[in-house]
DNA sequence: ACAATAATGTACCGACTGGTAAGTATTCCT
DNA sequence: AGGAATACTTACCAGTCGGTACATTATTGT
């Protein structure tokens, strides 16, 4: 499922001079901090410290680029977001989330925000298969979410009248709106109150 | 305040061939879809029904148009926040912000979500200055409700121990949440449904 | 040693970006 | 009627955008 599975490491011809990973976590990083369609080539290249041939032999272009970077933050930066799921209760569930998404979008290691989020949330129409794309991430993980909610409300964790379908969106809302306060300045303490409201009134068990 | 009152209609010479509002209105809706940077002038120009020199005349450049169509935003589609603020309790304070939120952020006649969120959330350096006015603005809403929550917290309308600083946040990080779920295509039910979330759990007096 | 293969650096491409110079058209004031 | 003032239209500007052609360099297999 990796790139190097992908496209094997050729046996023979010049080999690459600069990690592959290393590359798109710089990549990464520009399009965390300016967006898609903000950052543009020359940005990529210099973070990157390889010059545009080299990107397009290694990546295709700068959609793909993009496309790949986000498949490394899910693993690394925002890794949190599934395995919480496997939480013993929806609190648990939901703390860690929440408690992810304020370390990771606060981090001062990282450039501010969620770029899922802010990817592409308004942009030119020759970026719109980007913004589909975090579109549809941003809901799988809703619909991952509601999904863990319903077993939970199964299990007698949630109350009889608790609607999963709608704590799974308000969960996601508060996600994506820390993510707005981490590029607006907010730190991690601060967004860690906003996780203590969440759960202080959270209707599921306490563990 | 207003734009004719620091540029007075001139009495003579050709008179303007377009209402300036109008053409505003038409310049905030690309701005709002599309982001600062994803609207270039000539979708702004098309959309207006001018050309590029009638646009510069009337508006400047394209920042100071932006900064103008978020005056008219604030003015007209989101001119349901400042007012909520008047409200009697916290609770009603509360409902209204994210009642107007769900309503304005996905109404069908108007592009999806909120342009000071979604504006210039990630973008190049040389959209830094409107990048930055947004993050104001945002602060400015939040700490007018932090300010109105202090209040409340004083007339005994919110717990003593509850922090106004910390659910200012909390409900602003949800308004900003909303935003950004109706620009992945959540309707207003859906919206209104994380405001009854909120909502329920709201630790002020009810009405 | 030599072909085959692949990555590199340079230099370029057409399209588009925000912004403007200059000429023309329309109005008010005298 | 004529001048002054303003807006409109056309055509253009330098700079940047994503993307690539081409020659060169470095490696492997025979």
């Amino acid at each position: 499922m990796s790139a190097s599975a992908v496209t094997p490491a050729p046996t023979v011809g010049r080999p690459r001079a600069f990690d592959m990973e290393k590359a798109l976590q710089k990549a990464l990083e520009v399009f965390w901090r300016k967006g898609y369609e903000g950052a543009s080539l020359p940005d990529l290249c210099e973070a990157m410290g390889i010059n545009k041939p080299s990107l397009y032999a290694a990546f295709g272009n700068k959609e793909q680029l993009f496309l790949k970077a986000i498949e490394l933050y899910e693993n690394r930066p925002c890794a949190f977001f599934y395995p919480a799921l496997e939480k013993e209760s929806s609190y648990e569930v939901v703390k860690h989330m929440l408690c992810g998404a304020a370390s990771t979008t606060a981090d001062p290691d990282n450039p501010p925000g969620c770029v899922i989020v802010q990817g592409a949330l308004a942009c030119s129409e020759s970026a719109a298969f980007v913004k589909e794309a975090l579109i549809a991430k941003r809901r799988a993980g809703e619909v991952a979410l509601y999904t863990r909610l319903e077993q939970a409300k199964a299990d007698g964790d949630l109350p009889d009248h608790s609607d999963p379908a709608a704590l799974a969106r308000y969960i996601v809302a508060v996600l994506q709106g820390m993510a707005v306060q981490a590029t607006s300045g907010a730190n991690c303490a601060e967004l860690k109150q906003v996780a203590d409201t969440v759960l202080s009134a959270w209707p599921g068990k306490r563990p």
